[in-house]
DNA sequence: TGTACATCAGTGAACGCGCGTTCACTGATGTAC
DNA sequence: TGTACATCAGTGAACGCGCGTTCACTGATGTAC
């Protein structure tokens, strides 16, 4: 019989036990939601005993951080793909519906994205300090649309406006009370596609 | 000495408990956040035994919607006097600025109207299906400024796009990373000021 | 007006649960010589 | 190449906690006669 040799190949050192532990949490975001995400949840799903994550993690806040920190990772990744994708004049859109659908097709990883972002001094690294985050995309983009990079202020409202308006978007899209809408207009995209023509998001660029 | 009596004249009997409660829950909201809102935190906060809610709410979810309803009424009030109280042209803007600044005054309130919401059929009916709702002040608003009130769709994708942009404002103007932005411009309402107007939201108001 | 009794709205103890975290431990790994 | 030993990365049992909910109960209230 020796079952116990047989059927379990793990061995006692993991490997990656704190890239194991990340995959597991997505996997339970994607499968139960945000509430569900406790940390010996976690080590259950990586098959590991509740106390391992320690090793890895200071506490459940710093696993919460590296699953979000993965998340914005994501998210620029999904954003560039968009913006090099669309043609120069859509590029703003472009970015505006990759955003939302992004937090469509995994909406406890957003969740979980900003729950860890409130109250902390700023949002993380990854969405706003490196050159290649999707706050710079917009900021970027719209820059080379034409509006005035030397107006700060301006520019750094404009951006943080259209940002404002797809996190709204981002939230309320998977709310019932629109199914009707998005089935009058002929499904999900099309229903986002509309909203975003009725923010007119975009046309405060300024074309000096 | 009979302290018991001195001290406690609550009777046996409360009058109101369920007022109370509601009251109870509000007051934790506001003082420790939306985690610490328990069934047992409440019932304690009102000064009542933990079995003692169950005479009044069928469970925890009953409560929260209870809650999460008279923040609806409040929002519809705060929201019913910025219009009244606003010129005609100036009403759209108004809405948006209370929604936002009701959402700044009772961010854990806030919170759990939306969380009680999400899942629900439809937002509640302190929402949408009473003819005095918030979502319908915004919408009436656009037809007397010249929306097409026969153009259904367009008015009602127009009303969830104002409602988006101002829901993602709401949720994020509290955020650390704004506070320069808001000093620099001479305070938080100068702020939203500001990002409603990049948001150019009411621009396409139709007026034929 | 008084009394019997049903109903209502509380009490407080207890249930089982899953949580985050700590602890002493042990098996596996890597390094110095 | 072999061995002693420090270090690392796991285990599993235990901690105290607060939670939602149930239960048998009891005090207060209101109603019928």
């Amino acid at each position: 019989m020796r079952e116990s040799h047989a059927v379990e190949a793990r061995p006692y050192h993991h490997g990656d036990l704190r890239r194991a532990l990340v995959d597991a949490a997505r996997r339970i975001l994607e499968a139960e939601g945000p509430t569900a995400l406790s940390l010996r949840a976690v080590a259950r799903e990586a098959g590991v005993s509740p106390a391992a994550p320690y090793h890895h993690f200071k506490d459940k806040a710093e696993l919460l951080d590296a699953v979000a920190s993965e998340g914005w990772q994501m998210l620029d990744a999904a954003m560039a793909k968009a913006k090099a994708q669309a043609e120069t004049r859509n590029k703003l859109n472009a970015l505006g519906i990759a955003y939302v659908c992004f937090a469509r097709d995994n909406p406890a990883l957003y969740r979980v994205m900003y729950d860890a972002a409130r109250d902390k001094e700023a949002l993380p690294e990854d969405m706003q300090d490196s050159e290649d985050s999707a706050y710079c995309k917009v900021r970027n983009t719209m820059v080379e649309l034409g509006a005035d990079p030397t107006a700060t202020i301006d520019l750094e409202l404009a951006t943080t406006a259209a940002w404002c308006a797809a996190h709204g978007l981002a939230e309320m899209a998977g709310f019932k009370q629109f199914d009707h809408l998005k089935e009058e207009l002929g499904g999900e995209t099309a229903f986002l596609q509309a909203v975003f023509a009725h923010l007119g998001l975009f046309l405060h660029v300024r074309h000096d």
